[in-house]
DNA sequence: AGCTCATGGCGAG
DNA sequence: TCGCCCTGAGCTG
């Protein structure tokens, strides 16, 4: 699940559920406990997000650094909260809501200089207001690899996935393998623009849609179709399917140990 | 029951 | 570039 738009969306939902009052803190299955402890009865005050980062602020107490990683979720549910089942690295308990965090790649009790050292080695995120992507421009137009790897990189861009990557590649019919560095600043630009709008929207429908209002089957006079993940997409996850404009299979390929989904023709610029 | 795969990222070499 | 960490779903037997 988790690109940039879930850990926003997420960001919010902690805003919203918990913050400005004192929440209870545990580590069900134990790899935070001491963390926990430091933290339990106390106030929610502040909840940041940058990229894939997630931050819970507890005063001076500091904050908690989550990163969901690959396999990390955060689910809500109502209280009274049952007992926690399997693998919960952290619940938070508030009046009526309760959340709880299994499988992150990163659940930890941070400084402020250490929070702040985080948000100085990402790059640029599409869904915060305190930069645009012209930092992002000034390493890809620098850079000889290629566009796709670029784009995963949370140094140059952050928040952006595979899913995003794939699709936003194919909205502006650039080939993934691109070297940045042949990038034109109007292409960048254009680019940054889509994926403010995308991942905003993204954040608001918790999900990826990425298919233009025109592209919709329903628009092309085909039958309503079905993308096993969640969203409407072109390319992402839908290798050796028709291509949704022009029909070509839809290719995939290995990049830096990620799966790559483009149209070979429909991105050839 | 065991295998494979997944919208990530890190450190070793 | 590789191995490894985190977990669960969806297969296969």
């Amino acid at each position: 699940m988790p690109e940039g738009h879930t850990i926003h969306r997420l960001a919010a939902d902690h805003r919203e559920r918990f913050a400005g009052r004192p929440v209870r803190v545990s580590s069900p299955q134990g790899k935070f406990a001491a963390g926990a402890a430091l933290l339990d009865g106390q106030v929610l005050d502040d909840v940041d997000a940058h990229g894939k980062h997630l931050f819970l602020g507890f005063g001076a107490t500091g904050w908690v650094h989550i990163h969901l990683g690959l396999f990390g979720k955060l689910g809500f549910g109502t209280a009274p909260a049952p007992p926690p089942s399997g693998t919960v690295r952290l619940r938070l308990l508030g009046e009526d809501q309760y959340a709880d965090l299994r499988g992150p790649t990163t659940c930890a009790l941070v400084t402020e200089p250490e929070k702040l050292a985080i948000h100085e080695r990402l790059g640029p995120d599409p869904l915060r207001t305190d930069e645009d992507g012209t930092r992002a421009w000034q390493r890809i137009s620098r850079s000889r690899i290629t566009v796709a790897a670029l784009l995963m990189d949370q140094k140059v861009v952050s928040g952006v996935g595979n899913v995003y990557r794939a699709e936003v590649l194919f909205r502006h019919g650039i080939d993934p393998y691109r070297p940045g560095k042949d990038l034109t600043r109007a292409e960048w630009d254009t680019i940054w623009a889509d994926l403010v709008l995308l991942m905003r929207e993204g954040v608001r429908n918790n999900r990826i849609d990425t298919v233009r209002p025109e592209h919709l089957p329903e628009a092309m006079g085909r039958p309503p179709r079905v993308d096993d993940h969640g969203g409407e997409v072109y390319v992402y996850r839908r290798d050796r399917r028709p291509c949704h404009i022009c029909g070509t299979d839809v290719r995939t390929a290995e990049l830096a140990a990620r799966n790559l989904f483009w149209c070979p023709t429909c991105q050839q610029r």
